[in-house]
DNA sequence: TCTTATATAGGTCTTTAGACCGATGCGGTA
DNA sequence: TACCGCATCGGTCTAAAGACCTATATAAGA
């Protein structure tokens, strides 16, 4: 008899996470092992349980699904790591496949959909929904950060205030304001730390962190 | 005849920087063949001129001088970089020593010190200033963060606000507006971005964020 | 035993951040 | 020309951050 494919559901909407546990049940080879509503329930449960595929909302009450992929992925752990999420923000998308998940799928996939998705992944393929890409095509504006904007960005990274910011560029607060606003709306981020820490991650700034294959040369 | 040690002095006072460069002038070895009062003009002299030290200061107008010390680590450039500060905060110290600076000289510092000092960096010695050697001795408080602390920091960087920090550790925010600015106080810095941005560049945040053990009992 | 560090928490206060609204001028382009 | 993205600036408002003060319980050490 085939082995299932055992499945851990980390999803704060309780209704949603029934109507998946149903779903899920009625899929021959899928197991649903464990359920929880947040990132300490969902670490709880991976101290008893062992799944194949851990399907993780992110904007879960408390702590975003993103810590549960990168506390995972440090440890190294085989579970095959899957956004499920109603949210297609690009930067969303960025941050998950970053953090090396395996997938991105949103609710407006269908069930069918879903479940084909989860056997590629369990076979090692890395599914990306439709819409998610289509997000991120269809959305240049919110890729790409103009000059100035980066440039304000830059000066956040450096724990500058808004003040600062403006007197550094000539410009008023006001219009410092305006910038860091558009970049939190384009990232769909809520804070200046979180923009903060985006740069220092991605390589925006000058200097590209990548510190990995240092040849060198001497 | 020996060729002079060439030197590029970067510091945002234009006093400061005549006076080293007539003090410079006085020295035989040594040649000032380049100054720069912002990190821009660093990088636009480097382009133009080659120095076997680069005297630099970390308040610089604009962008820190730790800027430059970055990017011109990270290029793998020989050239000599010091620091050359006012400032004797610890953590200016470490950071300037972790990104490779092979000193680190305050202006306390008699000119015949800094003469000696930068004949034994250019010799390949690492000089740190006994005034800063003392800033770090005498500033245990200041090096230690309380593991407490620490997940605060942790939290912080992970972009997440005061109530949420107090929520996920159980406690009130005036709590952890207490360990904020604790920990503010101890690195030296002004704002929670710094801190983030401190953790990122500081790989403090492996460890434990797990909630040990919660003795409720207070 | 007395001291010190730590974690906790409260009060008051000012400053900063950021949302949400609007507006203008400029340059490229369909 | 009319439209659109960008950068600029303004007003108003709420919430968050952080300084500065005090205070308590506990545990580790001198």
């Amino acid at each position: 008899m085939l082995k299932a494919t055992t499945i851990l559901l980390v999803d704060g909407n309780r209704l949603f996470r029934e109507s998946m546990s149903t779903l899920i049940a009625s899929w021959p080879c899928f197991l649903l092992v464990g359920e929880a509503a947040t990132v300490d329930q969902a670490f709880a449960a991976l101290k008893v349980i062992r799944a194949d595929i851990i399907l993780l909302d992110i904007d879960l009450p408390g702590e975003s699904g993103f810590a549960v992929l990168k506390q995972l992925m440090h440890e190294q752990r085989t579970e095959k790591l899957v956004i499920l999420t109603r949210e297609l923000h690009p930067e969303y998308i960025r941050e998950a496949l970053r953090l090396g998940a395996c997938g991105y799928l949103s609710h407006e996939l269908s069930a069918e959909k879903i479940r084909e998705a989860l056997s590629k992944i369990f076979a090692g393929k890395t599914v990306i929904d439709p819409l998610a890409c289509k997000a991120l095509a269809e959305d240049p504006i919110r890729d790409c950060i103009t000059d100035r904007e980066c440039q304000v960005l830059t000066l956040i990274a450096e724990g500058e205030c808004n003040a600062a910011i403006a007197q550094r560029l000539g410009i008023t607060e006001k219009t410092v304001k305006s910038h860091v606003s558009r970049l939190l709306d384009k990232l769909g981020m809520s804070s200046r730390v979180h923009l903060a820490v985006y740069a220092q991650n991605t390589s925006l700034l000058d200097p590209p962190l990548t510190t990995k294959h240092e040849s060198s040369t001497h």
